[in-house]
DNA sequence: GAACTCCTTCGAGCGCGCTCCAAGTCAAGC
DNA sequence: GCTTGACTTGGAGCGCGCTCGAAGGAGTTC
């Protein structure tokens, strides 16, 4: 089990020192970090992957207040599965939406791509 | 050729008419949108599917200064095609990447889903 | 001519998600 | 013992994209 400094897992994350500080206290994680006696944050390997969790979450576009609701079921511990699974249901039926969404308004966009297409080097 | 007051112009385009008045003072239209002899906005079909067009830019994350910077191009007029094709081919190339960095998060979010399912209801 | 509706402008405010700063602590190296 | 560097906290600040409020004007209805 390795246990990673905040700067170390910044790296690995993709986050930054910030933005882990501000998940943690904004109630996102799953329990407090642990510390080294120095106060320092450690970070161990369930930190990470639960960090991972988050940051598809976040990166499928759900908001922070919802994360935090979510960690909140995880933390409560067993029993609750059904609310988590509707939670992410809801979650990714969203984010489908959406993404049929953005796909159609960049297919509108493409075909003005073409016709720029064909007046910067036009075939006749 | 209808002319619409910012009300209606606010129905047909699914915005609302503060951000109708934001988008024209933020520089996102092409020219200063006419007005009645009271003074109130009256909307063109031109405006209309240049609000259109700044709508499906908007929806795919097109920050509102890269939108300004498109339609200070398309204002200038003839000569600059070329620089407004780069604008949309980089934007495009953007919202691929996007689109598909959210499906591979959401990919992994189903797995997710699918352990939920089965604890919830298992088969066994 | 009073009331009502729809609009005007200007500027402030807000929710989100970080991002950063100041001041301080701790451990290691010289 | 001093410096250096990585960290700590609390709280302020920021960029984005709206969103709203206040005060007022024009036009219609009764």
């Amino acid at each position: 089990m390795t246990s990673l400094s905040i700067a170390e897992a910044a790296e690995r994350t993709g986050l930054t020192a910030h933005t882990l500080r501000y998940y943690e206290r904004d109630g996102l994680m799953l329990r407090s970090v642990e510390r080294a006696s120095s106060g320092h944050r450690r970070y161990t390997d369930d930190d990470l992957r639960w960090i991972q969790m988050v940051t598809r979450l976040r990166a499928t576009g759900m908001p922070i207040r919802d994360v935090r609701r979510y960690a909140a079921l995880v933390r409560e511990g067993d029993g609750n599965e059904a609310e988590r699974l509707d939670l992410l249901l809801a979650h990714r039926e969203l984010v489908e939406r959406q993404l049929a969404e953005v796909t159609s308004h960049l297919r509108a966009i493409d075909h003005k791509i073409a016709l720029y297409e064909h007046q910067v080097s036009p075939a006749s």
